[in-house]
DNA sequence: TAACCTTCTCTACATTTGTAGATATGCAGC
DNA sequence: GCTGCATATCTACAAATGTAGAGAAGGTTA
């Protein structure tokens, strides 16, 4: 299993597809990608080739020609250190600033924080532990 | 002023260090950089001149031969759109996904989480008003 | 079984990004 | 004024990324 893998903005676009629906063929990727930008079936499947080729993705399933992709990496194997660096880059790696930001550009409601104060304080009970 | 400004990753490593120091001579980004990973100084440099072509930077002063940038852009300006982005990408868009990776990883203690509640107290005390 | 449609495969290309060398040039001290 | 050093400028290049067309080839259906 590769470790190091890296992916692009894109590729990461399609990770997400593929994170959501389990598995899905160029076709229907590119369906869902349309929604968002107007790109060809052609650069979407590049961009599934690429990503078999890095070993995100496997062949799941073939029906007739069409074959379905699955994601060979789950998204919790990526986002830690992604989310490091985005941290460190955008945040000068503090939580504190990105929580800020987060509320005051995601319009959360009350439960939404609610739900996350309960998510502190659980973690604040496993610290005590 | 451009508002649809992208930079790439060692982009933002040194606007870090700009928004850190306020400003700094290419080669002084190049010995804070050096401390990370080992780039020449020329590599640098280009970055910075990139930057300074994206309008990123501008120069702020200069002794003898030696310019002092600064940046054009605050990390404010930049961070919602690429928060936003990120959440998107790496976290389906749910902002709960995103901290509870926070928590799991980033080894926040009490007096951390505390901070983070209090904010997520206040922003509660202006969704209510 | 021939024609058509869908999906795949292959190839290509412009742009961005990371990387750095060669060279010019201004300043500081002798 | 000359010499050397520090800094800037210019040019270059490989790899990654976004983008897509041309054409092959497996299914489907009349």
């Amino acid at each position: 299993m590769k470790t190091d893998i890296k992916l692009s903005e894109f590729e990461l676009d399609v990770m997400n597809i593929l994170w959501q629906a389990g598995k899905a063929s160029a076709p229907e990727v590119h369906e869902k990608i349309k929604l968002d930008k107007d790109v060809s079936y052609s650069t979407v499947k590049t961009i599934i080739d690429r990503l078999e080729q890095k070993e995100a993705v496997t062949r799941a399933d073939q029906q007739g020609r069409t074959i379905y992709y699955a994601p060979a990496i789950e998204r919790e194997a990526l986002s830690p250190p992604l989310l490091k660096g985005f941290l460190k880059r955008m945040f000068a790696g503090d939580p504190h600033k990105m929580v800020a930001q987060l509320l005051a550009n995601e319009q959360l409601d009350n439960s939404d924080i609610e739900q996350l104060e309960n998510m502190l304080a659980a973690h604040k009970a496993k610290n005590n532990k």
